[in-house]
DNA sequence: CAAATAAGAAACTTAAAGTATCTTATATGT
DNA sequence: ACATATAAGATACTTTAAGTTTCTTATTTG
């Protein structure tokens, strides 16, 4: 019993893509423990059983490795977006999945990762495929069908503007939205932008 | 002639508040010149024709003295906000000095900063003193003295509101927004809000 | 003009990034 | 099953910059 990370150590030689989860999963473990700046490529080695050499074979740079780590957990699985029934619940909800997935990891290291990666904007780290938002996209367009919302009043700066907000929020003060938050965002500003009068 | 920075050395030996004003412009001009990454404090001394045990006396560590170099710059002088004749042209003003005052060094160091400050949140670097914006409330009531905005539509969320969408903009993609993006948070996003109808 | 204070120079310690070299376990092709 | 190639893991090394310490000397202040 009580075996916090890793094996009994001299089992076999790992390789390859097991390796590979290895190291990042033992970046995450260290992430969790520490600060960023606490985070040292001879913590990753000796925290994932193996040595420095190994993790420069694969990373150019302590910011590339916890990136990465990041990465892995980061863009969540939007597989499907739950239907409360109604927009308002549907805008509520996605919020709320960004407060878990954005405050926990990510918001740790981003400022390290970005500063050491050069003049890298946000933009690029968060979303490396563009800033559309499928969640949202698929819930005004439940809307539309619903006819809570017309179709022409769903511009690009709208489709984005709760997700835009909150992450204002997550970033500004470093932790989760409150409940009142979120409801500030879609009740003054959001709803009234798209319902239909 | 040409004098790029410093005066002829081994003048007079300065002290205080004199000499702290020319570290911390050295600073700037450093941040000016080259990432944060690659601002040391041996560079910053040099610069300044001091030495790092002058800086340390002063200032902890490299990310508080690269702090205070960006503070006395960025609470920007505020003193007027220019009256356009309407809401929508103040906003945009606004709109458009931040990303004047945000984008130089600001943004180029406040990622380092923050990171190697701890889990300091954002929020307390830019705002001091706390969210509320006192150009946006001049503004505001300046519309509502002309009838444009009544004043029961003005709550702190819309108060703030153009202010966090263009500071998203501007860390999301680390440059200036453009003139369309100004028009698209004032056009499609504000006014609706808060005009009367 | 004496004593206190702080500036400036220089040498030092430490931590961690990143590199290089070598040995050896494992995979793969024949 | 064996030879060969590949990559893992250990270790020692170089370099850079942060932060510290000590000492000398200029300037302020009383």
């Amino acid at each position: 019993m009580s075996n916090t990370q890793e094996q009994d150590k001299l089992k076999t030689r790992r390789r390859g893509k097991e390796l590979e989860a290895a190291i990042l999963q033992a970046v995450r473990a260290e992430l969790k423990e520490r600060e960023y700046a606490a985070v040292t490529m001879e913590g990753i080695a000796e925290r994932s059983g193996t040595s420095k050499a190994v993790l420069y074979r694969r990373w150019a740079n302590r910011a590339e490795i916890v990136l990465a780590a990041i990465r892995e957990r980061v863009p969540l699985p939007l597989e499907e977006v739950p239907d409360f029934g109604n927009v308002r619940d549907d805008v509520c909800g996605i919020l709320r999945s960004m407060n878990l997935n954005n405050t926990q990891l990510l918001s740790k290291a981003i400022y390290g990762i970005i500063s050491e990666l050069g003049a890298m904007p946000l933009a690029s780290v968060l979303f490396p495929e563009g800033r559309s938002s499928r969640s949202m996209s698929i819930v005004l367009q439940r809307a539309v069908e619903r006819g809570e919302v017309s179709g022409e009043a769903v511009t690009p700066r709208l489709l984005t503007l709760p997700i835009d907000l909150a992450r204002n929020e997550i970033i500004l003060y470093n932790e989760p939205m409150s409940e009142e938050t979120i409801a500030e965002i879609v009740d003054q500003v959001f709803l009234p932008l798209i319902q239909k009068r």
